[in-house]
DNA sequence: AATACATATACGGATTTCCGTATATGTGTC
DNA sequence: GACACATATACGGAAATCCGTATATGTATT
């Protein structure tokens, strides 16, 4: 794990320039979620999420949690305090855009439709 | 002027996802700064300079100011909440790292040579 | 108008990023 | 261990980004 590079204001950035990464945060800042539900949420192919999410942990700004065949994802606790501002400041716009909002709520109907289908999996909230 | 796209958060942090840029955002910090001094300071060649001021110019993080031959470039009032914020923390971080507060002063060294033999430019501060 | 200087843009190439598809890995079930 | 399911990675290819060099534009000066 290379901190030096990390820490890097210029990588966090880029780690934000991209859309699909910012929904992906957005549906975490719920809480956590499994692959499954980022999925079927966004609308969009398995491999291209579960890449998405690697940049993320890579990032820092997200960790995971395997349980049983499912992978759970949820914000990560970082310590640099330009991280921390920026993740609050994202967080707020969030709550605010109406696609964003969309989605969260997408998602609920989702993880519902998934829990029937498949049992097992920890239900989140 | 696509008011949409730059609105759109994703924009933003491509924006600051460029060392270089970051750097620039540095020296702008202390106040209005024309593209020599930036030149100078950065020990970087001039079109790279001037293309990634355009970058930000376009990104609405900075604003042009023509004097004579020269241009200036100083941070511009963004009215987004997010970006506002964003930059709040930046601002912040480039106050506590040494590589920026290095440069800042080393800009300061720059700009009272380039006073000395490029006459009828204006000083600022 | 010819020149000099400051800055901006055009252009081609190298590098990086992102994507879709295919495949590998890991885990539970039979 | 064979299979099914969830997730991760490998592998090109397309698109975007960044750079250095060359050149264009804009502004004073003579």
């Amino acid at each position: 794990m290379k901190t030096t590079e990390n820490a890097e204001p210029a990588f966090l950035f880029k780690t934000l320039a991209d859309p699909t990464r910012l929904r992906l945060l957005n549906l975490l800042a719920c809480g956590e979620t499994c692959v499954c539900e980022l999925t079927d949420t966004l609308r969009v192919v398995q491999p291209k999420v579960s890449r998405h999410l690697a940049h993320l942990k890579r990032a820092g700004l997200v960790e995971a949690r395997r349980e049983g065949k499912w992978m759970h994802y949820r914000w990560a606790k970082h310590g640099d305090p330009l991280v921390r501002h920026v993740l609050a400041g994202l967080r707020e716009w969030m709550e605010k855009d109406d696609q964003m909002n969309g989605e969260r709520r997408r998602r609920r109907k989702v993880c519902c439709e998934i829990s029937r289908t498949k049992p097992g999996r920890t239900l989140n909230q």
